[in-house]
RNA sequence: CGGGAUGUGGCGCAGUUGGUUAGCGUGCUGGUCUGGGGGACCAGAGGCCGUGAGUUCGAGUCUCACCAUCCCGACCA
């Protein structure tokens, strides 16, 4: 274990910061609310950003880029959006700087304030649909299937690295299509697409369904999301796809003629995830060693460690461990060989185990004498030592069994923490130990608040699956058609 | 924006009722012995004590102001 690095028991929260700065993801920056995510997590950040860009891909999307900035005038346009964000945009005023008169300071040369403030995007619908109005004239125009991975802020009171910070990171898709059905379908499409990504890349499960109208997006008819639940009993909401219907082709007056020479408004949706997921991966499955990553998404898959006294030793384990690599990067693993004399074994040993690398394998004199190695799991913490012979598909069959056991340990977390409640007290009593409450709601907005106010627990999602029988909601007592899902989140 | 706390080598901290040369852990540099779970010893380098005023013979320590950061709320992916 690390020096002086808390458990999850002892303090949640800091173990998830002291786990994230120690782990070398990323730290906080100069500047307040925004994070430096370092090479380490950025490469995890990469992987998920190559899986996910194959899958929008595959379903025939395409990558294209647009403007930071974003005119005031625009957010105008849409009446609900600019409520939503307005209270988070960071605004350019200006275009250049000056020496003081004094000459010892820069300061704002107040002669060059724009005509025009521009906002720097909390999220990209308007400029989007502002240029869709030039691309659109006809149905054989659409749909139009398109999706950027930009940058965004929102000025936020309180940040965390990865789960809230000023500035972040994501994919946004913004589409447009000739019908209602179809937007509809790609909105499910996309969620599919969140869902399959959580859990069989992060291995993360996750409840599928969609948002209250108090959670919803701002300026969406339908949020559909994925909401994971962390070992904290938290929830955290980790992607949503937006049904937008014709809101902001009606703002922005995006028309076009369908077949039968009849002028109709453009349906859309908007989608996306972030570096948030980052916060939910970690939180996830790492424990009170460190970082716990996925085998899909772990930037070095294999570590090897060598054990030697003399360098001829070295020599001899080098040769060993060289081959195991090729054989491993042939079966396409990614595998670090660490044979550097500057640190330790045990160093190493520690190094890695926090930094959630899968698989170890360590090599020594013992081993080149009966023909084999050490197999350390991370998940598991499990050693065993095992014959050479054929190591790359035991390896290759390990990884698989890591990412499986990880998806399992998570499901059976949540199953063992997801409550079916039917009273108000063992509401407010359970909501206090965390999890998911599934209970029934009466639909109405102002439950919804109240829960919230006496319990600081929200709606996380309307489920798409199951629980579709009749009920009385648990606050009111009104009949109610359905479970939803309760939890405190992040 | 309300409540609480903290600013001292890179990082984490100590520093008594004000008193001489500001310490400790870790990390860093060099060396010797080491090496199957964060090694031991030796020798080094590294400080405008957050900023600015004040009190005093004397301030890391007391007073005031400012700045910054963190934690807890309200807001949120």
């Amino acid at each position: 274990m690390a020096k002086n690095f808390p458990t999850r028991e002892e303090n949640y929260s800091q173990w998830y910061n002291d786990l994230v700065i120690k782990a070398d993801l990323a730290e906080n920056s100069a500047v307040r609310g925004c994070m430096v995510i370092k090479p380490y997590g950025f490469a995890i950040w990469e992987k998920m950003q190559a899986a996910l860009d194959k899958m929008f891909k595959d379903t025939g999307h395409q990558n294209a880029y647009f403007p930071i900035f974003i005119p005031k005038s625009f957010f105008n346009k849409e009446a609900s959006h600019v409520k939503g964000f307005a209270k988070e945009c960071a605004v350019v005023t200006h275009y250049r700087l000056k020496i003081s008169e004094d000459g010892k300071e820069i300061v704002v040369d107040e002669d060059a304030k724009l005509e025009e403030e521009l906002i720097i995007r909390p999220t990209s619908e308007t400029i989007i649909w502002d240029t869709y109005k030039k691309w659109i004239q006809s149905y054989r125009d659409l749909p139009i299937l398109v999706n950027q991975w930009a940058n965004v802020v929102r000025w936020e009171m309180r940040t965390r690295l990865f789960l809230r910070t000023t500035e972040f990171l994501w994919q946004e898709g913004h589409t447009a299509h000739a019908t209602k059905e179809e937007a509809v379908e790609e909105t499910e499409k996309i969620l599919n697409i969140y869902t399959d990504f959580a859990e069989n890349w992060m291995a993360v499960p996750v409840i599928r369904g969609t948002k209250s109208p108090n959670e919803r997006f701002a300026g969406a008819i339908e949020t559909y999301c994925i909401e994971a639940l962390m070992q904290d009993g938290k929830a955290l909401q980790s992607g949503t796809s937006h049904f937008l219907g014709q809101n902001f082709a009606k703002a922005f007056d995006v028309k076009f003629l369908t077949k039968e020479n009849k002028l109709e408004y453009v349906w859309a949706t908007s989608w996306g995830v972030s570096t948030r997921l980052m916060g939910a991966l970690i939180m996830a499955h790492s424990d009170d060693n460190g970082l716990v990553l996925p085998p899909k998404l772990a930037p070095i898959q294999v570590v090897i460690i060598p054990i030697y006294k003399k360098k001829e030793h070295l020599e001899l384990i080098s040769e060993k461990a060289n081959q195991i690599k090729k054989l491993l990067e042939k079966k396409g693993i990614s595998v670090k060989y660490d044979d550097r004399d500057t640190h330790k074994p045990g160093w190493k040993f520690s190094e890695y185990e926090f930094k959630g690398v899968p698989v170890r394998l360590v090599i020594g004199p013992r081993d080149l004498e009966n023909e084999t190695i050490e197999v350390a799991r991370r998940d598991t913490l499990e050693k065993e030592v095992l014959q050479i012979t054929d190591i790359e598909n035991k390896i290759e069959n390990l990884l698989k069994q890591i990412q499986s056991n990880l998806f399992q340990k998570a499901l059976s977390f949540r199953e063992d923490n997801t409550f079916i409640i039917d009273t108000w007290d063992e509401f407010k009593e359970r909501i206090e130990k965390g999890g998911f409450i599934l209970a029934y709601w009466d639909g109405t907005a102002e439950t919804e608040q109240k829960i919230k106010d006496e319990t600081k627990a929200t709606i996380r999602t309307i489920p798409i699956e199951n629980l579709h029988e009749e009920g009385e909601c648990i606050y009111t007592g009104k009949p109610s058609k359905q479970r939803v899902v309760f939890a405190r989140a992040y």
